[in-house]
DNA sequence: ATTAGCACTCGTATAATAATAGTGCTAGTA
DNA sequence: TACTAGCACTATTATTATACGAGTGCTAAT
């Protein structure tokens, strides 16, 4: 258990640090505990000691451990008010009647973005979650058509494809058939009740059959299991512990890897919740601080994605503020 | 001009530099040459006098200068035929019966970025070119509709909009309105066109007719004039000369900037295309290799970026073979 | 016209030095 | 017992000196 003392020293070297990276010395937060900095150094290597606080050299002032970052968020960190600044931005966002809620997401999380340069991401809601609700094929020539499949959420993917000597009556008939017999199935599902469900009637009822068939199949197929959208991925570039390319490179590819960013949203606990370098799964130097939302069938998951060295309390008060505004 | 030495002295050390990104001296080339690197020197202080080539320092070998790569594209360059590797990995993805035409050319510059590590990009037709063909709605809730606008290119884009009590068969009084007044008119007029032409008859015979005009209006306001595919951008991290992470913020940054991506086709000539260093418009170290192609009614941008330092003759070949084959 | 030879230049690498900001520890004090 | 003043010690950073090497430009000889 930590002494209060030994809270307040924590608390000041996470809180400097993270205005800026460089190590903390006892003697620069000794007067704010109003004792000698050689007590602070002696609280600084119990701190040490407990595995919360850690040395980049033998003598070079302290920086938080990835434990000491966990134990401010969990214990120190003070719940703040959003600056009214900060707040002001947002409302403009979120007042806008015109926009859907979809939208205003985007648009809200861009703000943030550009505010407290970290990265932000939607998550929308995954394949299983989305139900069919109807699917539209419009012909562009003779060979090629869009078919557009919307689902109960909103979310509206579109294919291009290809059939060669099929009658557009055909094409109709099948678009009917599917949508009749299949619309309310989870998209994920799709796939699997085409063939169960509708290849044995269009067999029947439809010329080349085949040929459509294994076009529907494969725009259900392709279809993205889940709606990602991932703003500001360039803040990193301006962050100090991303300056050498190696990192930013290995950074990146981890932001474009489907399994990474879906990860975030694998335990779905309803609150925020922070994962801090390693925890992120992205790189030992990022924290992730991500929370779910819901709103009538619109739900999803928020993320705020910045360097360890995040401002924590600005973070969480504007994802708290960001999930309040969506739940209703 | 130059001697036919000269020529084979610049064109050994852009070949060389490109292989290898440090300077080369006289020595190094001496023997392809066969005569001694004395004599390379006096060719060399030739081809710097008019400006090919550059030193980094007093004592340092020659680097090619942007008319150096200028003059080596241009005149030095031979035409190179593809290599069976590269011809092997495209054709997979073009002999797919089907998939449609823009996704083949989506995929087959993935490879491409891929096979060459340079950052590959598609610009689609523009707004004055794509015609309206038809929209759709989608009612998703009490509140909120997805309209779906789709062009004759087969150029579709959704938005969510909401429009609070305002009934389904207003809403889709207005869309046949729409679709059978002005399908056929360029994106970028349809604006106009909802003005002039829709808003004084539904004004007339659809009840809530502002709220829907607004929000129809807005639609296609948003319209993207352009539809733009990157590939590959982090392939730039693994470029030596861009090593420092304040080149690539700004590397990065114009490739966000759709002012710099949509003037690569500003000059609409149809054949390939070399925008060397500062002629890029994004970086002094940024080549711009882009060609036009046509292909029915779909027609469009291929370009290849990459660093100055590139494969020219490589790139050129690949463009060349994705355009023929994109064209029949 | 070409080339061998040599003085010269400049970047890179290595080592030596000093300055500085920090620590840990000891001994003394409230 | 808890704190603190003081000091020896350590590692980083910046600066300077030195040597090395790859390359050039120029001159004189072929």
């Amino acid at each position: 258990m930590l002494t209060d003392r030994q809270c307040k020293v924590l608390k000041l070297i996470v809180e400097k640090y993270i205005k800026d990276p460089i190590p903390v010395g006892s003697k620069s937060i000794s007067k704010a505990l109003k004792c000698s900095s050689a007590t602070v150094r002696n609280e600084m290597s119990s701190l040490e000691e407990v595995g919360l606080l850690e040395k980049t050299h033998t003598s070079s002032g302290r920086v938080p451990s990835e434990d000491g970052y966990r134990y401010y968020v969990d214990h120190l960190m003070e719940a703040k008010k959003m600056t009214g600044e900060d707040m002001l931005k947002l409302q403009t966002v979120f007042h806008n009647q015109q926009l859907a809620l979809s939208d205003v997401i985007v648009k809200s999380l861009q703000v943030i973005s550009d505010m407290t340069n970290y990265t932000t991401v939607v998550l929308g809601s995954t394949s299983h979650e989305n139900l069919l609700k109807q699917i539209e094929v419009v012909p562009i020539d003779d060979v090629s058509m869009i078919v557009i499949v919307i689902t109960d959420r909103g979310h509206v993917e579109h294919k291009n494809i290809r059939l060669l000597d099929v009658s557009l009556d055909e094409v109709k008939k099948t678009v009917n058939l599917i949508n009749n017999l299949i619309a309310g199935t989870p998209i994920d599902e799709v796939s699997a009740k085409l063939e169960y469900e509708v290849k044995p009637i269009i067999g029947k009822y439809v010329k080349q059959h085949e040929q459509l068939y294994n076009a529907f199949y494969h725009v259900f197929s392709d279809f993205t299991n889940q709606e990602v959208n991932i703003v500001g991925k360039n803040k990193f570039l301006s962050q100090p512990e991303f300056s050498n390319v190696e990192k930013i490179r290995t950074v990146f590819n981890k932001l474009d890897s489907p399994e990474i960013i879906h990860s975030i949203e694998e335990d779905d606990d309803n609150n925020i919740k922070v994962y801090i370098g390693s925890e992120s799964k992205i790189d030992d130097d990022v924290t992730v601080i991500k929370t779910r939302f819901k709103n009538g069938n619109q739900e999803g998951t928020l993320a705020i994605i910045g360097p360890k060295r995040m401002e924590y309390d600005r973070v969480v008060a504007m994802l708290e503020y960001m999930k309040e505004n969506i739940e209703r």
